[in-house]
DNA sequence: GCGAATTTTCCTGTTT
DNA sequence: CAAACAGGAAAATTCG
């Protein structure tokens, strides 16, 4: 008999969320393992144990914490690192995404670096919801681009287009390459946003109040959705929309030679991106498979989330790697929700654990049951590997 | 399709 | 006695 025990606990982590106590950063992860857990667990599934202080019923998890106010406000190119977070987060819930499969520490980037990136880094960073993101992105930049249209009046020569009327018209009433529009979009921008002057000196325009390098993504700044934009329940056939290719040398047919060199070439020493996007997307290019798709790895990620990990597990010495099982079928089921697999037991899970012994990836702990060691061959768990995603 | 890596499943026996 | 632990064996999955 499959017991599903253990799983209805509330997460402590969402009630510190709900009180506001919960420092920044941390706010941002429980935010985001909020959808995790949101997924995971199931409350059909499950039964409410009775000493379960922090238990609550999952159905009453308050959709609010995903709420999409704070980065619709602001345009997709000056999100702070919590409106993309909140962002991805929006998108997690709204498809009922497994988040597991996201690696977190990969979405350390502001609005301004995410929406440099290409269909391919936003598959390659978070596989099959990428494509919904990035049409997402595409589709509020899009809806700016029309209010931004009126602006061009402001914009200094070199940024005018041969034609921008017909260029534009062109873009929007074609069933439009998303890619080809976005680039568009983001070589233009770019050199808007890299002119010398202040950006709110001459256009004391809504677009750009918000604009902060170092905003603590409170800022109030403007609706982006134009009125033809189709909001954020957005129809499944924009979102669907296949992608064609998502190169800069797709069918470039319908535009000047003049886009084209904007969009490959920009001014200026291009943005940097940070460390932890690089590297991510260097391993994701070359390791065999993704962080976070095996099994010590998943209860590494457990471990090192403590939003998470409530109840499920426990470091019993952190600096020598040695943790707990607390819930031990809990966690078994949480890894078969992600492998798919609603038969997983411990007992099958522990086994998989035990041939991490010959591995080193794991070592023994003789005598103490539930407890294992994190071997040799194992990382990512140490406080100093981990100091990075958590700061 | 192949092969390696990594589970997953099942099982028998042992230990706590 | 129940729950864990130990591994062998083989099937299944995934990925390059």
């Amino acid at each position: 008999m499959k017991r599903y025990d253990q799983l209805g606990c509330f997460p402590q982590w969402v009630l510190s969320d709900i009180a506001g106590t919960s420092m920044s950063t941390d706010c941002e992860m429980s935010n985001i393992l909020g959808t995790y857990a949101n997924t995971l667990y199931m409350p059909e599934q499950v039964t409410y144990e009775a000493d379960n202080t922090l238990s609550l019923p999952i159905a009453d998890l308050p959709f609010e914490m995903t709420d999409k106010s704070s980065w619709s406000s602001v345009l997709p190119m000056f999100w702070t690192r919590q409106h993309v977070l909140e962002w991805i987060s929006y998108h997690v819930e709204k498809n009922e995404w497994d988040a597991s499969t996201i690696d977190f520490s990969c979405c350390n980037m502001d609005g301004s670096m995410l929406w440099q990136l290409s269909r391919e880094e936003f598959l390659t960073l978070f596989g099959g919801l990428g494509e919904k993101l990035y049409n997402h992105i595409s589709e509020l930049t899009s809806s700016f681009l029309s209010d931004w249209k009126q602006l061009s009046d402001f914009f200094p020569e070199d940024v005018q287009f041969d034609n921008p009327q017909d260029t534009y018209s062109q873009i929007s009433s074609s069933d439009a390459d998303v890619d080809v529009e976005l680039s568009y979009i983001k070589a233009s921008l770019n050199d808007f946003t890299s002119w010398d002057m202040p950006l709110q000196s001459s256009i004391e325009n809504e677009y750009f109040q918000t604009y902060s390098p170092s905003s603590d993504g409170s800022s109030s700044g403007v609706a982006v959705n134009s009125p033809q934009s189709e909001g954020y329940g957005g129809s499944e056939s924009d979102l669907e929309r296949t992608d064609s290719k998502s190169d800069l040398s797709v069918d470039t047919s319908n535009f000047d030679e003049s886009i084209l060199k904007q969009q490959k070439r920009k001014r200026g020493r291009p943005r940097k991106m940070s460390k932890d996007s690089r590297e991510c997307l260097e391993s994701k290019k070359n390791k065999h498979s993704a962080r976070g798709s095996h099994l010590w790895e998943f209860i590494r990620d457990i471990l090192i989330h403590p939003e998470l990990n409530e109840g499920l597990m426990k470091w019993e010495d952190r600096s020598e790697g040695i943790f707990k099982f607390l819930r031990s079928e809990a966690v078994a089921q949480l890894w078969g929700q992600k492998k798919k697999n609603t038969s997983m037991t411990y007992e099958k899970l522990s086994r998989a654990m035990r041939y991490y012994y010959k591995r080193e990836i794991l070592e023994r702990v003789d005598g103490r049951r539930l407890v294992y060691k994190f071997g040799k061959n194992s990382s990512g768990w140490k406080e100093e590997e981990t100091l990075s995603n958590r700061s």
